[in-house]
DNA sequence: AACTATTTATAAGA
DNA sequence: TTCTTATAAATAGTT
């Protein structure tokens, strides 16, 4: 976005990074406020320089996202018991096998989809001999179609998952809101 | 950056919110991925919708960058019994590991699907209308029949996932014991 | 979900 | 670093 366009890659240039890194630090986070404002959205954002420096961004806070889940609704506060540890234990264990069952479903789709392309080349390969006639080329590019749709859905839901891990493991732990200027 | 310039205050209508939510969040994540890519910074965002939802980006994950803010100016955590919150905290890092496995699958199904498309055009181009043999074009609509099967099982399970997410969430907050901005 | 007219971000340069 | 400016990119309104 500038005078020129530069190559999505590492600015090789060590000191032309730390400028290039400011400048969009600063950008992001103003593109984060604006967010924020304009959609009354939380947003929470960590940033490591290349030198390794912490830099965040918090509307309202890093720490009221981060809280936001566990003030959503009021629970009794529960004391050490090793009755609710392993209910959580059997929780965790759960939801690991559902991903594992995730993971597996997945993987029969790829194959279903390495299957497709098998077929797209069989039928190409025969050219005109037996090609592919305008229904099965439709219900191929639906096919497709309803594919990445999909994928999209995952995406996005994997997505919200992560985030709710994600806050669960600060939650755990704590949250500080890091100087911008070290 | 539009047709208008718009006012920085909260877009009032609901519908319109939603939509500018969208672009917008989009917008911040590619930021961010580029500020990872050019810099070779680490970034994590946690993002939630004016209607409450949930939406992260991480590079190389939200999990490592929000590990390493919080370990950098490490604090004496009470932890309830130790052992069981250490524990639940490396399940969870665990079970963020593997959904940023799936992401990356994911991803990789996405450009399969975009080859997927080159090989379909491709095969279009001949113009072929004679019909595909009867044995192809059967396993094509069969192939098509499971896979949306596996679509609406997939949907399924995700929903069931994030629905032990939201338990698991709940079960921790009860255990909670540590004054979170400590 | 695409499409443009504009605004905004920013890469170079000073 | 901060400012300037030419250009690339994001996006508001529209369809």
């Amino acid at each position: 976005m500038g005078r020129r366009k530069i190559e999505m890659e590492m600015v090789k240039d060590s000191s032309s990074r730390q400028v290039t890194f400011s400048k969009r630090r600063t950008g992001l986070f103003k593109k984060a406020n604006e967010l924020a404002t304009l959609c009354g959205a939380q947003v929470a954002i960590v940033v490591f320089s290349p030198g390794g420096k912490p830099f965040s961004f918090g509307h309202p806070s890093v720490e009221a996202v981060t809280q936001r889940f566990l003030n959503q609704d009021e629970k009794p506060k529960v004391s050490i018991s090793g009755q609710v540890g392993s209910q959580q234990q059997a929780k965790v264990e759960n939801l690991s096998q559902q991903l594992n069952d995730l993971l597996k479903q997945i993987q029969e789709e790829k194959k279903r989809g390495e299957m497709l392309d098998k077929a797209i080349k069989a039928s190409g390969k025969h050219k005109c001999q037996k090609p592919v006639n305008k229904l099965s080329l439709d219900e191929l590019l639906q096919m497709k179609q309803s594919m990445e749709e999909l994928r999209e859905k995952l995406k996005g839901r994997v997505s919200e998952i992560e985030a709710s891990s994600s806050l669960l493991l600060l939650s755990n732990n704590g949250v500080k809101e890091a100087d911008p200027d070290n």
